[in-house]
DNA sequence: TGCGAGTAAGTAAGTATTTACTTACAATGG
DNA sequence: CCATTGTAAGTAAATACTTACTTACTCGCA
């Protein structure tokens, strides 16, 4: 097998072992019985265990960020359709859990392990994410669109609803509601555009 | 040191290091160090590091489990107090992560490392927690007090709220809001109940 | 075309260290 | 006095990583 063919074999292979068992449960002996070659040809292409852990984040860094996901929220941004924008923000992370699991699961390990390379990680997504969002959260409550609140508490609210349901179908793979994944994110969306309270019991019924 | 008082300072000193590095990621000669004693002392309390682990979900469960959380929150479910319910669930899961980061990272690390353990405390959870909650949450649905959606969606909403904050600021310790915890949580209570979208654009805006 | 040299891919069998865990034995105190 | 608490010094296996060597393939050149 050809070194480059090789070297993205071995990336992909640690990245499954990595993403099952972490980057200290996985041994470079199973990585190579897996890839169905010998430890030293790990070794070649990569001085140490760290730099397979630094390539494979690099890896799925280029793999994944190939994406049209920011390009269509900063599309929903400009056009002011708050509903829309917070339901592809939602669809995109739980799209990410469905499609790249092994990504998530290493992104966890990585930010439990201390990896620097987990929270540069983190810091990206928010800083390409979470500013424009942030500036157009305030925008939107200034233009009196949106209620008056923490902007950071309303992105929070979004990832953190669908990151739930992800989390809890894809990764823990504990599934006790039959609902579809865009059914979920519709339930979402009407709690965070219209919340609980119906209109009838709007005013008159506090503690 | 006596055998109890020893054994309980072993328990917590693991506690410690698995919850920062994980099991595969933690050595009995670092507990032994830890402890200030030798491995030999672990393995007169452990049959094995194993063991030692099990130890430790047991211990944490007990000295958890005595909170009057699930108490408070059954009389706010029995007084029909959904955004007080909303709010004491929430502010539950953020002290639990504030008071027991340790925890916290023990339950993602064990839940990731696939120890049946962590799956097992997931559903002990759910089902005392969740299962009462879902219940509630029909119920008050069919009394017209919450919007008819998918309670599991609503159960997730809270949970993934609170835990987006708390996960935020006590695991990965990022904080970038100046906000206080009783004031995200009070956001998301009014995010919740309320939802975004303001009174006077409540119907005619829309794509 | 044929052929030998150079190079990249691969292996088998190491090394030194670390790992979980053990054994034999000393101190201590009720 | 003897059970309990502790240690020092192990063991066998596993770990990350290395070395010495073989195979296979490519390419310039006669």
């Amino acid at each position: 097998m050809a070194g480059e063919d090789r070297r993205r074999q071995l990336l992909e292979v640690a990245i499954d072992l990595f993403s099952k068992n972490g980057f200290g449960g996985t041994t470079t002996r199973e990585i190579a019985h897996a890839a169905g070659v010998t430890e030293a040809i790990i070794f070649r292409h990569f001085a140490t265990k760290q730099d397979l852990y630094a390539a494979i984040l690099d890896h799925i860094r280029i793999t994944v960020g190939t994406d049209r996901w920011p390009v269509e929220v900063q599309a929903l941004m400009d056009r002011n359709d708050d509903e829309g924008l917070f339901r592809r923000i939602m669809a995109g992370i739980v799209q990410m859990h469905r499609t790249q699991p092994r990504f998530e699961r290493l992104m966890l390990h990585a930010a439990l392990e201390g990896h620097e390379l987990a929270v540069m990680h983190h810091n990206r997504m928010m800083l390409a994410m979470g500013r424009p969002l942030l500036e157009y959260i305030e925008r939107r409550q200034r233009d009196g669109a949106l209620r008056g609140c923490d902007a950071m508490a309303v992105i929070l609210a979004v990832a953190g609803m669908a990151r739930a349901w992800a989390m809890q179908k894809y990764l823990y793979q504990i599934c006790e509601s039959p609902a579809s994944d865009e059914e979920t994110i519709e339930s979402f969306v009407r709690i965070l555009m219209n919340g609980l309270r119906t209109a009838t019991k709007q005013e008159g019924e506090d503690s």
